[in-house]
DNA sequence: TCCGCCAAGACCGACAACCTGTCGGTTAGT
DNA sequence: ACTAACCGACAGGTTGTCGGTCTTGGCGGA
């Protein structure tokens, strides 16, 4: 007997199955037969729903980070806490790790996902960008910071991050911890901030 | 009648017809056979040679990143060249594009080819920052620049150009200069140059 | 010096085992 | 009964494997 279900609600349980496989074995290793099976559909089922494998990547990497950005914005413009505190919680808010589990994680990295890596980046990039440019902006009305290019600052500092700290975990300490006050030290220099502002709001990013 | 060439000679038959074909149509719509037909050898003979089509694109990477970083250290190390000009001969040098012709540029970016260009900007980077930093060492004992960060330095600004200026054709003309003058902004101020000391140099690297 | 032999390895192409996307037909709800 | 969710066989493509074939260069013997 088959059961039917409105579009939406399969949609989404397709969505839900393809994330969590995707984050299990990556996106290239992620057939579409292992989404029908796992859920027990039939092929056309599937392809009624979204036209082709990618759309399902998009679709479930669209949900990921308007989730997220949900979030940060929520956090970005909540005007009761104060700038610098704020700013963290909101860079903190989209740590891509915290929020999908640790297989995501992962498998992000992996040059087999290199499609799925590019495209969350791009999506979280474009939409967090001016919400972070928006903070810097207040900032820089309050002497903190200061730079006549507050979106491309923003960018800059959170390009690099995104990819430098991918392999951040296979590092020794040491130079685990060079890295990030390098990190620090540069992001200072590109906001206009005064020396050892963000020292303690980006370790707590980083949790040290 | 089959014809038989040495293992070498082959290989880098092989790799010639890939790197063609990838520029052309992309790593993920040139299948195997697409290489195997243009060269007019077997199956088997692709896979006598290289064990899988990755290794096939590795080799490509390879063979292009190797010859852009021998390139690359030749200028940077020639002491007869002023250090800033050296430094924007070095950068212009690894222009991707200059090297394997405007097919490449065009498909670097697409989307199929998230996995080659992801390989790339790795390669690339991890061979590059060093040689760089180095320059950047040298600019600081000059005095014309000034971070205790030069390694982690030169990543930030060649991570967020490579990446960043992907796609520097298809913003409008204003846009792209405002981009360029805060990327020159941002750069000077991480390496703790003199502002205006980089407008020449990096205008010429974005040929302005 | 020449010849025949032989092993190594370059080469071949059929084939297995996948994969994605399509399409006409079926069935459940409204 | 009509719409839309659902089905599964199938076409056309892909990568990688494998047993077998052909070339070639070196070597031993005449």
């Amino acid at each position: 007997m088959r059961t039917v279900k409105p579009a939406e609600e399969r949609k989404s349980e397709i969505l839900d199955v393809a994330e969590q496989l995707f984050a299990a074995k990556g996106f290239d290793n992620t057939s579409t037969n292992d989404i029908i099976n796992a859920i027990g559909i039939a092929r056309g089922t599937l392809y009624h729903h979204f036209k082709s494998k990618e759309e399902i990547l998009d679709a479930v990497i669209s949900r990921i980070t308007e989730a997220l950005m949900r979030q940060a914005e929520a956090i970005a413009t909540d005007k009761s806490i104060p700038l610098l505190e704020r700013l963290t919680k909101t860079v903190m808010s989209l740590n891509v790790e915290s929020q999908i589990g640790d297989e995501v994680k992962l498998q992000v990295h992996k040059p087999q996902n290199a499609l799925l890596h590019q495209k969350m980046h791009q999506q979280l990039i474009g939409g967090v960008v001016p919400i972070v440019a928006a903070l810097i902006d207040e900032g820089c009305r309050e002497g903190i910071f200061s730079t006549p290019y507050p979106t491309e600052a923003v960018e800059m500092v959170m390009i690099y991050s995104n990819i430098a700290f991918d392999e951040l975990e296979e590092l020794g300490s040491e130079e685990r911890v060079q890295r990030i006050q390098a990190f620090i030290y540069h992001t200072e220099r590109i906001m206009g901030a005064e020396e050892g502002l963000l020292q303690e709001p980006i370790s707590k990013i980083f949790s040290i």
